[in-house]
DNA sequence: TCAGGAATGATAATCATTATCATATTGCAA
DNA sequence: TTGCAATATGATAATGATTATCATTCCTGA
């Protein structure tokens, strides 16, 4: 992959000394849908989301995601097939996904809290998210 | 995404009864490879590397990685890029990923394989290995 | 009010991964 | 052994999520 990047990443879009960050229309948008979903959601099917109420460009879209992801506001998982999938920075969701036929059923421990905790401490890294996933063979594909 | 599926996945490469899972020889080198590599590799990487000794196709490769991951042989971990990295599975690595550069450093600890024990036992899901990444922007791109 | 910068949308391009399909190998029954 | 069907392999085309472009619109501050 490596594509070269469009420009400077605006990632001083908080106004300095402000400490809410200032969010564009597009960003503001994608922020409440992706508030209001349940489930973590695609790009793509953002898009299909939003268009009926506030139509908005796939690539603005991608582009808000982006950001707010370097905001520490969304997180991001991969699925098996490739897609991306985004969801609001709150509560984090971790799953058990099979590798045959790619079902996820939620796990609702996390132990990971404490290592973050840590880390963000230890090493000169801001944390925003941590993702955990288990990939096993579901007992159904296990026949 | 979403493809049709070419064939039926061959899961039954294990012979019945047999312990030691029979690989193809594409599998088996594939296998070999990635177990002398300290680093995870993508797929193309490994094709790189690979088509020297032994000539081998994309596609055999690709195949090859998916049927030892459904063997608990081999993880996998994606990248910021979209890239899909391939390890075998053995002491677990974990990383703290900048969302700005993409730089990925190291994590020694890991607090998940208790969960995991635990997990194997009350689900019906047989667990091969888990990822485990952080997420955020590092010292140098916070400026 | 006006110029420069940022945001947006439509669309083309990218590229890792999959699907196809023809050919080569393998495993096994007769 | 031999012949055959099933599986594996490679070359290559197709797919599709994501990015890059670029023209246009929207802001903002002088
Ligand atoms: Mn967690
Ligand atoms: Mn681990
Ligand atoms: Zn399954
Ligand atoms: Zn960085």
């Amino acid at each position: 992959m490596i594509l070269k990047k469009d420009a400077e990443n605006s990632v001083e879009a908080t106004p300095k000394g402000s400490t809410k960050p200032h969010l564009t229309a597009g960003q503001q948008s994608v922020l409440d849908a992706l508030q209001h979903q349940p489930q973590p959601l695609s790009a793509q099917a953002l898009h299909g989301l939003m268009r009926c109420q506030q139509p908005i460009g796939l690539a603005t879209i991608y582009r808000a995601l982006d950001a707010l992801k370097l905001l520490g506001l969304v997180q991001h998982r991969v699925t098996l097939t490739g897609e991306t999938l985004y969801s609001a920075v709150k509560h984090d969701h971790h799953y058990l996904t099979c590798l045959q036929c790619g079902v996820s059923v939620p796990v609702d421990t996390c132990p990971v809290k404490e290592l973050e905790a840590h880390l963000q401490g230890a090493r000169s890294f801001r944390i925003y998210y941590h993702t955990l996933e288990f990939f096993g063979v579901c007992d159904r594909c296990e026949a």
